[in-house]
DNA sequence: TTTAGGG
DNA sequence: CCCTAAA
């Protein structure tokens, strides 16, 4: 009896990476009157597409983090697990750590080392960032992106030291211990004078907005709580603007950032970035002290609680704030907020639109809870939550309402007739994102608020269990969901913690250690909904490297086969998907490299992608011949 | 359901 | 990726 005991991960927050522009605002004007029947939908869409404007910001924030990378590179960091994980993660600590030795925030504000925060030392987590920017929604955009899954280990004081945890198998007393947390549900209250916090960064650039984000949680008595840790944690741990940034040496397109619109068409826009002066530096921590007020900045003394993971990265020079939530899930209780201010002196004078305006003011993320076995390895760990997440992500997302509290349903009526029709911070609005068919349970001990919980079950799909007994498909298949590790992906601040009673679950048997693929179980075909779009996926490289060598075997037009060869495990590749990577992939191959979009395929690809295709038109144009000849 | 192709 | 005729 070798353990079987199963050993559940809670798995119940996501880093929402944030990025609010800086040229455009975040208003939301959704027209009160009812324009024509389709109108009550118009508004939730509006919302949608702003709540991904918050989100979208990925080639930009890539970049920068190149930069940052070629900075630790030249300085020599020295970083311990190279190779397993992506270095951009890494930097990101470097980077952060640099902050706190330059600005002298920690002293300041108090700050503690990472170390000293329980549960920091093993975390799971899941990032993100927007791989792609054609998507039509930011959010599904920036789900849409690669997400990478990792355990990270902080070995030292240092934040820099982070290890990551290699493939080995779990011990049910080692890691997994450091997974649980130990503390109660976190009470913080991030708030802020939204205004004022970011004013001198904001206003080096030519908008005048400015963003703070807030992390809410509610006690059991429904009482918001605050925490001042999290914004001292927040407010300090900032990376450090590259000097070289401004000077565009690193920028692929001198300076400017190219943003590739739905359709395709590549634009440039003037980088306005400027960098921020140490001095300007010190005056935005000054100004961030804390006054005691009532604002929600009461000191509160649970540093220990493994609830303060949350990071927030400000680039100075690019006006581009990150932050980084872990949403806690406990249950209904958790949510982001996400306000934004807009110093708009001049109000339109005449708009005789009669608009409300909406804040977005939070968004709910689901969790999910993993349940895997002991002699699981570290890397089937990864690969079960990753694929648990982009499962559940991959459904689509829905955008909730609440309002005082309570959820919107009837999507039919009209804003006023719901009372959303006064100005947003009347109306106490706040927004959800849920998956699209997530199985609605209510908690037991959950019944206040009125707030539902939603989850989605999982179940394993019982053919992929032969996939253990066939090494290479397993090991194409593993090849093809490797390369999450290679993704390069936002830094990871987050947290795991065991949380039995969560609503989610993943079931996946240990069985050679690889991934075995989940799939949802859709307990309410709610389809009267439209259908959404699924959610764009672009290839990675092993992926291709996987179809290509399945098509090698199989040829063109045994899709089916392919699919089941090469990616039985990934459930969101459908042997159509399949065909038509291979029909792209024919092109791609065709077209010069200038023209190519996207992840670049490895040459060698193409070129066994033309052979196949010529070898195979070859064989085709005989049959015809044939056929034609008789 | 799966293939094959256009959109 | 979607849609769908045709097999």
């Amino acid at each position: 009896m070798v353990s079987q005991t199963r050993l559940e991960y809670g798995f119940i927050g996501y880093q929402v990476p944030v990025f609010p522009r800086a040229s455009r605002s975040a208003r939301v004007r959704v027209p009160i009157r009812k324009k024509s029947g389709n109108n009550e939908k118009h508004a939730f869409e509006i919302l949608v597409s702003v709540a991904g404007d918050f989100l979208q910001e990925g080639e930009t924030f890539n970049r920068v983090l190149k930069e940052q990378e070629d900075e630790i590179q030249s300085s020599k960091c020295n970083l311990s697990d190279k190779e397993t994980y992506n270095e951009k993660t890494l930097s990101g600590y470097h980077q952060i750590r640099t902050v706190n030795k330059f600005s002298h925030a920690p002293d300041q504000f108090n700050l503690k080392p990472y170390s000293s925060l329980k549960g920091f030392d093993k975390l799971a987590n899941v990032s993100g960032r927007n791989a792609n920017h054609s998507s039509e929604l930011g959010i599904s955009s920036l789900i849409s992106g690669e997400f990478s899954v990792g355990q990270f280990e902080d070995a030292g004081a240092e934040l820099s030291i982070i290890q990551t945890v290699k493939s080995e198998t779990l011990q049910p007393t080692g890691s997994l211990d450091a997974l649980e947390m130990d503390c109660k549900p976190p009470h913080y209250f991030c708030s802020g004078s939204k205004t004022s916090l970011f004013k001198d960064w904001t206003t080096l650039g030519p908008s005048r907005r400015s963003d703070t984000i807030e992390t809410v949680s509610r006690d059991d008595n429904g009482n918001y709580m605050a925490d001042q840790r999290i914004k001292n944690l927040s407010s300090s741990r900032r990376w450090r603007v590259s000097p070289n940034l401004n000077g565009g040496a690193s920028f692929r397109n001198d300076g400017k950032r190219r943003k590739i619109f739905h359709d395709g068409r590549t634009s440039y826009s003037r980088q306005r970035s400027k960098r921020i002066s140490p001095l300007k530096r010190r005056d935005f921590f000054n100004q961030c002290r804390f006054s005691g007020s009532d604002r929600g900045f009461q000191l509160d003394d649970r540093f220990n609680s493994a609830a303060d993971k949350i990071v927030q990265v400000q680039f100075g020079c690019q006006l581009l704030l990150f932050v980084y939530f872990l949403l806690f899930g406990f249950r209904d209780r958790f949510t982001i907020r996400v306000a934004s201010s807009v110093a708009s002196p001049h109000p339109h004078p005449g708009s005789r639109d009669r608009n409300v305006k909406l804040r977005i003011k939070s968004f709910k993320v689901p969790e999910l809870l993993v349940e895997i076995p002991t002699t699981a390895t570290v890397g089937s760990l990864k690969r079960s939550v990753m694929e648990a997440v982009t499962t559940v992500l991959g459904d689509g997302l829905h955008v909730g309402i609440l309002l005082q509290g309570k959820k919107v349903r009837d999507d039919s009526k009209t804003l006023i007739q719901t009372g959303i029709s006064r100005d947003g911070k009347h109306c106490n609005l706040g927004f959800m994102l849920e998956p699209r068919h997530a199985q609605i349970k209510l908690p037991r001990c959950l019944g206040e608020q009125g707030i539902t919980s939603h989850a989605t079950s999982f179940t394993l799909d019982p053919r992929t269990s032969s996939i253990s007994l066939d090494p290479p498909v397993a090991g194409c298949i593993n090849g093809a969901q490797r390369d999450h590790h290679l993704v390069p992906s936002l830094p990871n601040i987050s947290a795991s913690t065991t949380l039995p009673n969560s609503q989610s679950r993943v079931s996946v048997p240990a069985i050679s250690g690889e991934a075995l693929a989940v799939v949802p179980i859709h307990h309410r075909a709610g389809r009267r909904e439209f259908v959404q779009r699924r959610i764009r996926r672009p290839f990675s490289v092993s992926e291709v490297e996987a179809l290509v060598q399945a098509v090698e075997k199989l040829g063109t037009g045994r899709w089916r086969d392919v699919k089941l060869r090469a990616f039985d495990n990934a459930k969101h590749r459908t042997y159509v998907d399949l065909k038509d990577k291979w029909k792209t992939l024919v092109h791609t191959a065709r077209i010069s490299p200038q023209q190519r979009r996207g992840e670049p395929v490895p040459q060698e690809l193409l070129d066994r992608v033309l052979a196949v295709h010529a070898y195979r038109s070859q064989q085709q144009a005989k049959q015809q011949q044939l056929k034609s000849g008789v």
